[in-house]
DNA sequence: GAAATCCGTCGAAGCGCTTCGATATCGTCC
DNA sequence: GGACGATATCGAAGCGCTTCGACGGATTTC
C-alpha cells in the first residue's frame, strides 16, 4: 500500500502539505502542487479510506436502503440506484447497499458505526418505523417517497395524488365517462405505502369532481390476475372505457387482453399508464403515461443530501408535478 | 459518538479487553463478556467503522459492481445484488454499489483505498478489461458470468453453454423438428457478453448433434420487435414449432403475439424460456423454462469471496448445471 | 524601517481501534 | 512444593490520515 508519507519523501515535502494539496483546505504554491501530483501519479496513490475517516469524522459514503423484495417495479428502483450511485460519484461519494430488512436496527448501525455519513431511504411507508429512529439519531438523511408526518425530513417523491389527478382529467377530458384504476397489489395498500395510497386519493378525489364514474381494483400484475380484474371490471361497469393502470406488470397482461377481447386500443378503450417512458414505449401501442422520474427523484436525493452534509439541516419536501405524455393508447371515448 | 473506551470504563475493564470481546480472538472470563456486553447493550456502542478498517486493514466491505444501463434483464441483476447483500451481512460485511461504468478506475480505487476488501463483479464480458487489473492489484474478487480466460479467477455462472443445449433437447425429444431461438438484442452479442455466445453455442451444437433444424435471430425485447422477429422466423421457416426465449422482455409479447395468431400453446407451438421461475409462473400459460439462479449466484459469490479473504486464494470455477422444469407451455409437436 | 500581514510549509497531536508482549493468577504435575 | 502451562487481563504502540499551531520569509503598511 501507497501511505501520504511515501508520496510526501516522493514529492520532497512533509506529508500534511500532500493532504492539503489532495484537501484544497490552505493554499499551496503552483510548485509544490505539480511535485505532488506528480509523485501520486507516478506511485499510484489512493488514499486509505478507514484513516481519512477516523481522522476527518468524514466516510465518503452514503448509504442507499433498498426494499429486499418488493411490491414496487424493480426496474424503477434499480434505475433510482444507479442514479444516486453515479450521482454520488460525481460528489466523490461512496453508495453503501442497504436492505429495508435491516430495518430501524440498520439505521442505528449507520449512524452510529460512522460507516456512511448519510442515508437515502426508498419504499417509505406512511408510518414507516425508520423515520423515529432516524430523527433520534440525528442522522442526515433524505427519503424518496412520502411519510404520513413528514415534519423536519428532506424527501422527494413524485406527486401521486395530482398524477392519480391527471389521469381522470385526461380520459374525462376525452369525454370518458366511466374509468378504471387497476392498481397495485392488495398487500401494497395493506403496507400503507405512500404512493399506492395517494394515487388511488387523487383519482378518486377528482373522479368526484368531474362527474364520472370510477372503479378500483387491487391487482397482482400477473397474466392471470389481469384477467380476473378486467373481466370483473367489464362485468361490474360494461360501459368501463377508460383504463389507469398503476402497476407497471399489469400493463402488458392488459393489452394482451383488450387485443384478445377485440378492443382496440384507443378505439375501443383508452389506457394511460403509470411507469416509466421506457415502459410506454415499448409497448404497442405506444402509451400515453405519466412518467416516474426514477432519475430525477435519484439525483436529487443525492445533492440534497449533500446541502445537508454540508450543514444546511433545513428540511424540504420536493413534490414533483406530474408529467402525463400523450401516445398512442388514448382517444376519444367512443359514442355509447 | 460512544467509544471502547466508554464502553471499557463502563464495564471496569481496558479497552482491549473489550476489544477482545468483540473479536473473540482471545479467551475471556464468563464474567467480564456479560460486563461489557451490558456496558454495550446500554451505551448503544457501534465500533467506528473507520478506526476498525485503519488498525486491522480490513473494511469489512465488498465491493459489487453492477451494469450500469444493461441489455441484461434488470430484476436478475437486482435479485443478485440483494442475495449478494443479505448473504453478506450474514458475514458482517457491508456491500459497497459501484457501476461497471467506472471501470478499472474503478477497480484500482477500490483496491487501493482499503475501501473495500474484495470485489464482485457482474456482467462479465468474454475479454473484459476489468480483468487485467484485478489480477495486476492481485484483489481478492469473484466474478458472476465467464470471460474468455478464466485461469487464476473464480467464477459462477449458469452453465449457458448446458442451458442451449437443455433447451434443444426438451424439444427435440417432443418430437420438433423446427426451432427458433430468439435470443438477446445484437449489442449483446456485439458486446462478447458470455452468456449470449454461450448459450448460442449450446443451442446450435446440440441442434447439429439432434439433426434439426434451426434458425437464432436476436431480438430487441419490445412488442414490435418481436413481431419481426416472430414473422420473419415464420416466414423463413413456416415449420417452426419450438421457440426458445433468452431475452426476458420478449417472452409477454411473443406469447401475445402467438395468441393473436390463433397459435395455441402448447398444442400449435411449444415455448422454452431461459428466465427467472418467477416470471415463468406469471405467465399464462405458465412457462416450460431454464430458471435463472440468481440468488444461489449471489450468495455463492459471497461465500468465495470469504473463503479468499480467509486466506485461501486458489481458484475455482463453478458452473451451475441448468434446471429445465417442464410446465405449461410445450408439448409433443404437432402432427404435420 | 519597524510592525503588521500574508503565504506556504512543517511538525506533532490525535482520531478509535487492534494487537503484541507482558503480567498476574490460577491449577497441575512429578 | 517448586516448576510449568493455561487462562485472563492490561498497557502501549501503531495503523494512515487530517488539522492545529508555529514559523520563516516575502510583502505591504504607515
Amino acid at each position: 500500500m501507497v501511505t501520504i508519507a511515501e508520496v510526501a519523501r516522493q514529492a520532497g515535502v512533509s506529508s500534511s502539505t500532500v493532504s492539503y494539496v489532495l484537501s484544497r483546505k490552505r493554499s499551496i504554491s503552483e510548485d509544490t502542487r505539480r511535485k505532488v501530483e506528480a509523485a501520486i501519479a507516478e506511485l499510484g496513490y489512493h488514499p486509505h479510506a478507514g484513516a481519512r475517516a477516523l481522522a476527518s469524522n468524514r466516510s465518503n459514503t452514503l448509504a442507499l436502503m433498498v426494499p429486499l423484495r418488493s411490491d414496487m417495479y424493480v426496474p424503477v428502483i434499480m434505475e433510482i440506484a444507479m442514479a444516486v450511485t453515479t450521482e454520488a460519484r460525481e460528489f466523490g461519494q461512496d453508495v453503501l447497499l442497504l436492505t429495508k430488512d435491516e430495518g430501524t436496527g440498520g439505521v442505528r448501525r449507520i449512524s452510529g458505526s460512522g460507516v456512511a455519513d448519510a442515508m437515502i431511504l426508498m419504499d417509505v411507508e406512511l408510518d414507516d418505523d425508520r423515520i423515529p429512529v432516524l430523527r433520534e439519531t440525528d442522522t442526515p438523511a433524505v427519503l424518496i417517497g412520502l411519510p404520513a408526518d413528514a415534519a423536519g425530513l428532506t424527501c422527494v417523491d413524485l406527486d401521486f395524488d395530482a398524477t392519480g389527478a391527471a389521469c381522470v382529467d385526461h380520459l374525462a377530458d376525452l369525454g370518458h365517462r366511466d374509468v378504471a384504476l387497476i392498481g397495485e397489489s392488495e398487500a401494497v395498500y395493506r403496507r400503507h405505502t405512500g404512493f399506492a395510497a395517494r394515487t388511488l386519493a387523487g383519482f378518486q378525489r377528482r373522479v368526484a369532481e368531474r362527474g364520472i364514474r370510477a372503479v378500483h381494483r387491487p391487482c397482482e400484475g400477473t397474466y392471470e390476475s389481469t384477467a380476473g380484474v378486467l373481466a370483473r371490471i367489464l362485468e361490474e361497469r360494461p360501459s368501463t372505457t377508460g383504463f389507469v393502470v398503476q402497476n407497471e406488470a399489469a400493463i402488458a397482461p392488459l393489452l394482451s387482453l383488450l387485443r384478445l377481447s377485440r378492443r382496440l386500443v384507443p378505439e375501443d378503450a383508452s389506457v394511460v399508464a403509470i411507469c416509466p417512458d421506457q415502459v410506454a414505449l415499448q409497448s404497442s401501442p405506444r402509451l400515453t403515461s405519466v412518467s416516474i422520474p426514477a432519475q430525477v427523484m435519484g439525483r436529487y436525493a443525492v445533492r440534497q443530501v449533500m446541502t445537508q452534509l454540508e450543514g444546511d439541516r433545513r428540511s424540504s419536501l420536493m413534490l414533483l408535478p406530474p408529467l402525463l405524455t400523450v401516445r398512442e393508447s388514448s382517444a376519444a371515448a367512443p359514442a355509447s
